[in-house]
DNA sequence: CGCCAATTGTACAAGTATTGTCAAGCTTGT
DNA sequence: ACAAGCTTGACAATACTTGTACAATTGGCG
């Protein structure tokens, strides 16, 4: 029995999950002792499940705007109480893979951010498909996607977006990730993921992001919509035979609906179906999404590489 | 153990967030004080969570005209108090016609409804893609999405459709209809629809379809989202230099806020832009809505025709 | 009304701190 | 053998700091 704590992961493994790169990992260890890996007997890294989720913290904390090494010390619990105010996603100086991918999210979410303010919805969408085209759907949805809808967020609470811009951003995105589902291939014998967002949870665009990620790993990716009870997530996973559930929390945080619909969903599915949820959400109910069974995503990456493992 | 008072976040956060500059952000603190930021050994800020939302508050309490120099030193109540004068930041029954195209319709409907009781979602979208292209988006959606909404809505309210499959199908339709917009082709001189919904109006399919059919009608057909207040369309519909507005009122029928955004709506624009209000809510506001120079929309061909004069 | 002085947002320069990336040379795993 | 990994020691790009300056408003005040 693998616990959190055995170290078997090799570096490759990490970097897919948390979207670092290897020279970067390896400044961080070096510089700050942010994980301490095993070793081979050939002196090469071995990391395990805890170390994984916590430099996905990191990375998350850093793209948020953090730096480094002002949290290289934290404890996970305080890496999570950090990122549980402040959404998730990249926005920083220089991209979150290097080189020309980086590139292109950087100058494609200035563009974006661009056309919100002007209300070219037609220029938002443009940008945001090519971006989608260049970068592929997974690398779209967590390099563009998601830190353009924090990006958003932030100046909407700053009061320097109207609500029609922040109403037709969001239909924009939705309509461009809807693009990216209709447009996924969905082999009849592929395994199915459902993604949907539980009641009183309207915003939807972090499941489908999951969605869309699932459909890049050839999953046949059903996207339920928002604001579902948690029994009715159920019915429809068993009634399509899903190998997978993705959820997406983000707020409101605090609504006891949450734990209703969630427990409702466990029930319903007994442990027979991997559950997998991300969003903000999770920051502070890691421990109860374990105690049912449910696993916890800190990044897209992170999904997108557990959707490709058999 | 982080609180509302650790300092932990490094200016680029304060300046996101807040929407400040550098610059007068560090000419706030060092001439009044406004806050006292925490240092790193390195002698960089780090900010509270407490730190930023006072400087929220009198950036937006500056913004709303107040000097700077004056209000440095107010509490943060008292800002708030200051800030709460200030204004908040911010279907149709005309049967299928007879012969083919209406075959396709029924038989595209019956198609849909087998495939929602199915939760299949792939299979559904599939039909609605074919028959859109089959028909051309106005026949479309007056003979096929139109119908199959308020054949749904029929079955909801017997009890026949789960939640999940009411809410799939929605997602799915919708889904489409944002394809037939994407595809649209929006040359850059055509004239600029915009389709929305007031306040409380969560159905979008209606705002929808009229944009899709004034893309089919060469319009650049913006679709700005659900939920909107009146005055946030007509600043939106003005920035666009629209040619037309179409609005879609379904339920609640009875909501006070559609009479208050309309008016609002009204007075935004001035009836320099023609209005166009269609779907079920429109059945007893004849009258009111004469009075503030809108006109009602039986059908979506009704619009289409309507669309197509100029 | 007109003028002076205070207020306030912005700009630039020069130096420090932080941090992502690279290169060279060697080792490990398959 | 060859791709992938390791370590050490840089380097360069940003980000941030302090101090000073400047132009545009604003607010008295005669």
């Amino acid at each position: 029995m693998l616990d959190l704590t055995s170290p078997v992961y090799p570096v490759r493994i990490v970097l897919r999950r948390t979207g670092l790169t290897a020279e970067l990992l390896r400044a961080w260890e070096r510089r700050y002792g942010v994980v301490a890996p095993g070793r081979t007997d050939g002196g090469q890294r071995l990391y395990s499940e805890a170390d994984i989720n916590r430099l996905a913290l990191l990375r998350r904390a850093t793209q948020y705007g953090h730096s480094i090494g002002r949290i290289a010390e934290f404890s996970d619990s305080e890496l999570e109480d950090l990122l549980a105010d402040a959404p998730a996603a990249p926005s920083s100086r220089s991209g979150p893979t290097p080189g020309a991918p980086g590139q292109i999210a950087t100058n494609t979410r200035r563009a974006c951010l661009e056309a919100i303010q002007w209300m070219d919805g037609g220029a938002l969408d443009a940008a945001l498909r090519r971006a989608s085209v260049a970068l592929g759907p997974t690398q779209f949805a967590e390099q563009v996607i998601a830190p353009l809808v924090r990006e958003i967020g932030e100046l909407w609470h700053a009061g320097r977006l109207r609500i029609v811009q922040e109403h037709l951003a969001t239909s924009t995105i939705r309509q461009v990730l809807s693009g990216i589902l209709a447009f996924a291939p969905a082999a009849d014998e592929a395994p199915v993921f459902v993604a949907a967002t539980t009641s009183g949870q309207r915003h939807e665009l972090g499941a489908m992001m999951a969605a869309a990620v699932a459909a890049a790993q050839g999953w046949r990716a059903v996207y339920l919509g928002p604001d579902l009870p948690g029994e009715e997530i159920g019915i429809a996973a068993a009634r399509l035979h899903a190998g997978a559930i993705g959820l997406s929390l983000v707020y409101p945080t605090d609504d006891p609906l949450i734990d209703r619909d969630l427990a409702d969903l466990a029930e319903a599915i007994g442990r027979s179906i991997p559950v997998y949820v991300g969003g903000e959400g999770t920051a502070r109910r890691g421990p109860q999404l374990g105690d049912l069974g449910f696993t916890v995503i800190p990044s897209l990456a992170d999904l997108s590489d557990r959707l490709a493992r058999p």
